[in-house]
DNA sequence: AGCATTTGCACAATCGATGTAGCAATATTG
DNA sequence: CAATATTGCTACATCGATTGTGCAAATGCT
């Protein structure tokens, strides 16, 4: 009763219908035209290839072509709203071209965006987004080695095409709603805003800081070095900078700038810990979007990242062959509190080709 | 100046050693002892291999042995918690297996779910994890028939081994919670309790109702079904049966079971339109977690599935090469409002193997 | 009819790695 | 020292699809 059938070839099929191998291939991979095969022949091959259920062995196509119709990308974590609505983008994309995407993260460690880069070479991908890699350039280095086409996203590099956000411009737009929205009280005890999260060596978090303290500078409010936290990708990093900063000042500062969702994980890890009424006059203000994060219980908004501009603009720098490096900025929005952009299914139907 | 530098093979790195492409694969595939190649001359070959930056070119070998290393995964969607933390711990364990990971969303489209599962099965993936499909029957009779090892996760099949969460046991749980925490105003307008989200002929559905249905018993509480909304996975239903439900009683519920965290994106999307105050008695449970839904502006109690045993189980079912049909419950556990269970990265850290 | 095209298809090499079978050189044994 | 065993390696077929080349047969043309 075991059914150890193997997957059929077209060497069955060529058995089957009495056609060599070539013919059954041409008939049905779409070149049987350009090989003047007969179409009463293609239809014949391609009705026995429907009822053995027969596929492509990419494997073997891939081998032979040196091109696999995969398309990769890599990606800090995929527990997380900014990067899995990259992902999902990214993958209806792909799917509208005929490559099969395989989405890898590398936990933002290089060692492993190497070997993860490596291991999606060696399976002969036809291309490949680096997303929020730690060091894009070594990574380009390996792939310009081997004249794999590539882009940054998220994270620019130098030595290839890059699309990210408008950080500066986001973080200014985010930094002024926050003092906005936070309360007037001139000289009140943690009056001061703070920015917590990222790594001020990262390209995005340093554009971030640039236009945080812009913003502060136009305002009229100082804003020392004390007041930005942005020094580790660690775990814990932002639970402790936010501790530090509530028993600096003794309470929970008016506005806060987060760097990212998972530095705002972090932040409410320690929120946890405190009482629900000491919260009634914060502002958090969080680069990058999560639905649920703008029904807190004190008022939050949040940038959102335009990722299906992020996502298009890299394939259509690959589609147009542009390996030299440039920079393109995508603005991001300001996302309100208590605000829905889009139900995760709506995006997901948009995204459908 | 352009480097069209072909990936090396196993053929140059034979050039350079005047060794035979035999002894060179042996001596880079770890056979080597096993062929009885000498020491130094698999070292040399190394060296060669390492310099010139060799790696496997997986399709050739792939081809030869009819495996791949590639292991699948189909999911319904990336853009979601649950299952991106399911992709999370798929991927660490993927990876302590050597496996390269592929894993693509299918958007609860079954149609979809067995183009992708055919192309995957093309790519000659070496196992399956098939988590909460549409049909997984259908799924599990594509791959029995290439003998395609596969688990269903999430989802219970007839037709493969399955690890799904005690769905209904969490329910109950769930309801409990829910009630617990109700203001105990019996006769007050809304004083009933909801269930909205999710398909009634799902089986994980139709386990959580049931435990919904037997706890609001045991509680002396009646439930009818105009209580409950479950029959569509469409984008915008549960905001339209939130709505419905509101205008309905006239108010808020003071009670709902939300059937998923997708579901609950579109009830927050109808709460967005009401005011901030009228939720004040609300209690809402979500089955499945999210972080960032726990400190919303009312009190949300939400499930965890316990994602690390629901994959480990997976694997633990592949390795011991089980495939007659069975079913293993795994416990889920209860969440209270206000809490992070752990920051994502240490979720990622853990997972780190 | 006689020649030139065109049509329709088959052959065989190829992609890169694997692994069996086998051969020569060396080592072991009686 | 001859017979046997072991060591170290190479040759070659193979996985399944693609593709350049070639060659009959059918058709067109004069």
């Amino acid at each position: 009763m075991k059914r150890l059938t193997r997957k059929s070839t077209i060497y069955d099929i060529a058995q089957r219908t009495g056609a060599s191998p070539s013919t059954v291939s041409a008939a049905l991979n779409g070149t049987w035209q350009k090989r003047r095969i007969k179409e009463s022949t293609a239809l014949e091959v391609q009705k026995h290839a429907a009822d053995l259920g027969y596929t492509t062995n990419m494997q073997a196509r891939g081998l032979r072509k040196a091109r696999s119709g995969l398309i990769g990308m890599i990606l800090p974590a995929h527990f997380n709203r900014y990067f899995s609505s990259l992902s999902q983008i990214f993958e209806a994309h792909a799917r509208a071209r005929g490559l099969c995407p395989v989405i890898v993260s590398t936990l933002r460690d290089p060692e492993e965006e190497r070997r993860t880069v490596e291991t999606l070479i060696s399976y002969a991908i036809d291309s490949l987004f680096i997303v929020g890699a730690s060091n894009p350039d070594s990574l380009s280095d390996i792939c310009t080695a081997i004249n794999l086409r590539h882009v940054n996203i998220d994270l620019p590099g130098n030595k290839a095409p890059s699309v990210v956000s408008d950080n500066y411009s986001g973080a200014k737009t985010l930094t002024r709603e926050i003092i906005r929205l936070m309360p007037k009280v001139p000289g009140k005890l943690g009056d001061q805003i703070y920015f917590i999260g990222g790594a001020y060596w990262d390209n995005a978090t340093a554009e971030r800081i640039r236009g945080f303290k812009d913003v502060n500078a136009e305002q009229h409010r100082e804003v020392s070095d004390a007041q930005i936290f942005s020094n580790s990708y660690e775990p814990d990093a932002s639970t402790i900078d936010v501790r530090e900063i509530c028993e600096r000042i003794g309470g929970i500062p008016a506005g806060i700038f987060v760097n990212s969702t998972f530095a705002f994980e972090g932040v409410l890890k320690y929120f946890s810990t405190q009482p629900v009424e000491s919260f009634r006059e914060t502002i958090v203000g969080c680069y990058d979007y999560d639905p649920f994060a703008t029904f807190m219980h004190f008022p939050v908004v949040m940038i959102r990242q335009n990722v299906e501009e992020l996502i298009a603009q890299g394939f259509r720098i690959l589609d147009e062959h542009i390996t030299e490096p440039r920079l393109i900025k995508i603005e991001p929005e300001l996302i309100h509190p208590r605000s829905i952009y889009l139900s995760p299914h709506e995006t997901l139907q948009r995204h459908r080709v």
